[in-house]
DNA sequence: CATTATTTTTAGACTTGTCTAAATTTTTAT
DNA sequence: ATAAAAATTTAGACAAGTCTAAAAATAATG
């Protein structure tokens, strides 16, 4: 056999998303408990499902000690984040879709079986590096360019930063950066922050406003000076 | 309950389109075995889901009788032939796909589930009333050109006429047209017809040349004089 | 270190869609 | 019209993915 490609179901595929982006967040083998509270599922599921992926040699999985993706099984994550990101794409530029409405379409998207399609898509779509939310979409062969993961609320007082990307994709945290006019490329300029709730006064779209932390927990930036 | 949506699976969509697909070209009720043999799966499998189908009132079933849709039935079957169809289109156009490759996408694509996705697309295609293979698309309200069913195989010698579809989707069969030069829009001129095996040979891109019965029955065309 | 508390796994069960094999009904042919 | 053939349905089973409840292992606490 000189090459055998597995056929994964949709929730396979969706297991290994969700645990590739519990290790890139916490870089320690991915519990089962955390695991079944991002797939929206029991504690018990979870261990059947990593022992079957186990099998097919996805993961490394030792009894109690939770699980890691093998290569294979990042490579795979990988083609569903390269897919679902260019999904997300093709959704806001082409059928102009708002960035907070994407996510649910795209769960389903990525999962469409094709060898040639996602090139394709990506080709029409002219190549691009970042999908709406400012996540770095991996190339053809896998490679991603990881986010240095600058939070707004680690910069300092009167400092300045370029929106890159939010970190929470829910509707309400888009909804609330819609209204506040700030969108990636956004400029902002922290004016002062309150000691008692790290709340931060910051400038962007020439309006002086307050955001609480929670929000600039959230908020990817580049410092610009 | 105002207004109750089921949610169906890619297996019970699949049937309904199935059904529909056999209530148009045969005008009686679908029986298990021709069901069965256009699902690839057995007789038996066929008898229980159409009992699940008739549970949820999409068929009118009878045993021994075969099944009909239902109004409610028949509606999603539409919209999921509209589904798949504009998808079509989107991969043929956009993504610049052959017309041979595009059904088994476009069977994938027809199951994505979305209130605004199929409306947004259609608009972003500048609503197309035909897929690649000349079928109509049913607008947003369910509504569908038939075709008229003229087959090239029906045109009497002398006879002219353009090819507006094609009855079999298969690769083969599409390979064949674009290795002849035959397109949706080409015009075909009868020049004679053999008694023994009703081939044609017909005239067409100023080329002569002799296609069998089981071509000519495969195309709609209209007929232009 | 011993004892709770928490996490994880196991055992057994349910649902969906499928299958085979057998029983039943309908159709066809003599 | 009746026997043979074909179509259809039923019964019982299986795999995938899930669940609950209970058991086992690990972690936390006094």
């Amino acid at each position: 056999m000189p090459y055998m490609e597995f056929q994964l179901t949709q929730t396979e595929e969706n297991y290994l998303k969700s645990i590739y982006s519990l290790e890139i967040s916490s870089s320690k083998n991915v519990s089962t408990t955390l695991l079944a509270k991002k797939m929206k599922t029991k504690a018990s599921s979870v261990t059947d499902m990593i022992k079957k992926l186990a099998d097919k040699d996805f993961v490394d999985y030792e009894k109690y000690k939770g699980v890691s993706l093998t290569k294979s099984g990042k490579t795979i994550a990988v083609k569903i984040v390269r897919k679902h990101r260019l999904w997300e794409v093709f959704l806001v530029n082409k059928l102009d879709y708002n960035w907070d409405e994407v996510h649910e379409i795209a769960e389903q998207l990525e999962h469409i079986k094709s060898y040639s399609l996602i090139d394709k898509l990506d080709k029409y779509l002219e190549f691009p590096t970042h999908d709406p939310h400012g996540d770095p979409i991996p190339d053809k062969d896998g490679n991603i360019e990881h986010h240095k993961n600058v939070m707004l609320s680690s910069i300092q007082i009167g400092g300045s930063c370029v929106v890159i990307g939010v970190k929470d994709s829910s509707t309400s945290f888009l909804n609330f950066l819609d209204n506040s006019n700030i969108r990636l490329g956004s400029t902002i300029k922290i004016n002062s922050i309150e000691d008692f709730d790290n709340s931060m006064n910051i400038e962007s779209n020439n309006n002086s406003f307050s955001i609480s932390h929670q929000i600039s927990k959230n908020l990817f930036v580049k410092k610009t000076h």
